[in-house]
RNA sequence: GCUGAUGUGGCUCAGUGGUAGAGCAGCGCAUUCGUAAUGCGCAGGUCGGGGGUUCAAAUCCCCCCAUCAGCUCCA
């Protein structure tokens, strides 16, 4: 029997010799460490004889493949403890997670998070005991049967909609058994290190119709210090938590007056300005025109539209005059009766309208969360009408924007593709044209792409970016949306080169996405350190004595001449406790003055992030401040 | 919206049935100082809101609101 490795070497082993002695035969390390392995294509337990002549790859927790089946192993565990501590518990399911697992209980029993240790400690006594997971197979009729006996009415569902031809496999390990696919590691002592982290309810099968069950998080690790690290890392990402970061640096806040409705600090606004600048800056070099349209429109408007039925729930609305008005949870609408507003021609296309919209839309209230998740917001807009001929053109061209802004943040994203969902408008053929045109833009540009089928906005098919936090956190921001419908819906035209009217495509688009949610993602993404250009104080002065105040109102005044935001620390403090707020505000730069300053006519410069940097000249500071700022370095 | 937890001065938190506390921030006075916290003093809270139990409620019970974690949803 000749078995391929993944280096492309090959060994030659007797029918019926067990991966894991296999493995042994490559390197006895890589036994030690191997937890599964894949066997011509498939996951497979390192206890399975191999038969045949194949290729094998062996996993070990450096491998995404194995860390997946390590924490499906720690929740069998976790399930394991709970049966023992819990007697009579049901059984939801447990996979693994990005860096963990969970299992998901129906119990009489609330767990508390005191109980958490409890079970951690019996699953501690579970990897003590060092049990074999044995896997079995059985016919379906006997599945439901063993799983009815143990009253496992969530296991039974399960099994029953597994599809005709699936192979039914149970995994046992002691007195525990569980319905699995698995590959599962080969016993419970491989797991080293665990800890529990969360309790949080958790439908059946992720839908509110069904019972909520209690779902207990986790983690594990092949080392305690790997565990260690891992906590450590969670400590310091809560560190970066914009909410927090948002009050200690007066940025916004949120009130029990408006839940969901941020309030803005002068600081916040500074922030704000900067990347609506920023925006009006690159929205004019790409060709764009900026419009304006209102918060309240009439219902008849949104029936027009769609939304007063496809959206209404997410809507709020307001009576005036006795007619019922509903505030915009979108700006497309408005667009488009700016275009109505005037007659076009097709020398006009592509028209590309901008607008930093806002927006509000009634978000649940367990979905709030600080400036990510808010009722009320700003979109950077824009609507491109345009010829079917220009479609492709046009999404490339939002590509390319949506990608320099990212890059200027140094953000890493990922594009998704989303489909015609059930609830939408419209004839399949103008979403199969509409979905055809995104995919040719993305093959063209040559990116990697996930397609999310039904998943797209009711009006037609989407393109979404989704960043990547501090926190490993994605956040949907810039979409590309594709619409035939809207422009049917208000009848928009132009005139041809025929000199009859046309329906023209139009395009929604967004790169930040809601400015509110992107300063959140900057500030996590920074950790509140802002760069210099979006800092909301970009200098602050800080005399040593009383005696230089008026050297520091002359170069306070000399820098925000030119646009510095700069700020006098006059209290009669010590330098060194000047200097520790400044740092806690995180403050780019700190001019030091003093007596030997004021003098020569030069300035002490601190640094952020690298401290004193000794005394410098300060109109060679400023030049060079300025063009860090103009840069947006 | 659902499940669970939490809510005490601007902020961080102590106080579990018997007179509301601390640190930081704020204000005043003193200090004028060389690279991450100078000292002293003063003010500041109907304990998230409403109702109830009790001689007495921040503390016990009920309802509501908000926040946090997760589910669902999403820019």
């Amino acid at each position: 029997m000749k078995i391929t490795l993944k280096d492309g070497s090959t060994v030659e082993y007797p029918a019926g010799t067990k991966i894991i002695e296999i493995t042994a035969g490559i390197s006895k390390g890589l036994a030690k460490n191997a937890l599964v392995a894949k066997f011509n294509g498939n996951m497979v337990d390192l206890s399975v004889p191999v038969e045949e002549d194949g290729t094998l790859e062996i996993f070990t927790f450096a491998d995404e493949e194995g860390q997946q089946a390590f924490r499906h192993t720690s929740s069998h565990i976790l399930a394991q403890a709970v049966l023992r501590l819990y007697p009579g518990t049901k059984l939801g399911i447990g996979p693994a997670i990005e860096n963990g697992f969970y299992y998901d209980f129906d119990s009489e029993h609330k767990f508390t998070p005191a109980d958490l240790e409890k079970i951690e400690e019996e699953m501690r006594k579970i990897i003590k005991e060092d049990l074999p997971l044995e896997r079995q197979t059985l016919a379906r009729e006997e599945a439901i049967e063993f799983f009815s006996d143990k009253k496992e009415d969530y296991k039974v569902e399960l099994i029953n909609d597994l599809p005709e031809d699936a192979e039914i496999s149970l995994y046992k390990q002691g007195e525990f058994i569980d319905l699995c696919a698995g590959p599962h590691l080969p016993s419970t002592g491989k797991v080293k290190a665990i800890k529990l982290l969360s309790l949080a309810g958790a439908y059946w099968r992720g839908s509110e119709k069904n019972k909520m069950l209690q779902r207990v998080y986790g983690t594990s690790f092949t080392k305690k210090s790997e565990l260690d690290e891992y906590i450590f890392r969670i400590e310091e990402a809560k560190k970066r938590d914009h909410r927090k970061l948002g009050q200690e640096l007066k940025l916004f806040t949120l009130l029990e007056e408006g839940p969901g409705f941020p309030f803005f600090f002068p600081k916040g606004m500074v922030i704000r300005n900067e990347l609506e600048s920023y925006w009006r800056l690159i929205h004019q070099q790409w060709g764009y025109q900026e419009i304006k349209t209102p918060i309240i429109l009439n219902r008849q408007l949104w029936e027009r539209s769609g939304h007063w039925h496809h959206y209404r729930e997410n809507m709020y609305t307001t009576i005036i005059d006795e007619e019922d008005y509903a505030i915009k949870p979108m700006n497309c609408p408005g667009s488009m009766l700016v275009y109505n507003a005037e007659l076009h021609s097709y020398r006009d296309f592509p028209i590309r309208t901008a607008e930093l919209g806002l927006v509000h839309r009634h978000e649940l209230s367990g979905a709030l969360h600080g400036l990510m998740r808010v009722r009320s917001f700003t979109q950077d807009d824009a609507h491109i009408y345009m010829l079917r001929e220009q479609m492709t053109e046009e999404i490339k061209g939002v590509i390319d924007l949506v990608d320099s802004v990212y890059r200027l943040f140094g953000f890493e994203y990922h594009v998704e593709l989303s489909t015609k969902p059930e609830k939408a408008m419209g004839s399949d053929e103008d979403w199969e044209a509409a979905t055809a045109a995104l995919e040719q833009a993305l093959q063209e540009k040559g990116m990697a792409y996930k397609i999310n089928p039904g998943d797209g906005a009711f009006y037609g098919p989407k393109i979404d970016f989704h960043l990547r936090d501090s926190i490993g956190r994605t956040w949907q921001c810039g979409t590309i949306q594709l619409d035939f419908q809207m422009p049917e819906k208000f009848d928009l035209t132009f005139i041809g080169e025929d000199g009859q009217k046309h329906r023209p495509v139009m395009i929604h688009r967004v790169a930040f996405g809601s400015i509110e949610r992107f300063i959140a993602i900057l500030t996590e993404h920074y950790a509140g350190a802002f760069p210099c250009w979006l800092a909301p104080v970009q200098v602050k002065i800080l005399p040593i004595t009383q005696r230089q105040l008026g050297y520091a109102d002359e170069l306070a005044r000399e820098l925000s001449k030119d646009g510095v935001r700069v700020e006098i620390d006059k209290r009669s403090e010590k330098i060194g406790f000047k200097i520790r707020e400044a740092q806690l505000e995180k403050i780019p730069y700190m001019l030091v003055i003093g007596d030997k300053e004021e003098e020569n006519r030069n300035v002490a410069l601190r640094k952020r992030g690298e401290g004193d940097k000794g005394t410098v000249d300060f109109v060679e500071f400023k030049q060079e401040l300025l063009q860090e700022i103009a840069a947006r370095a």
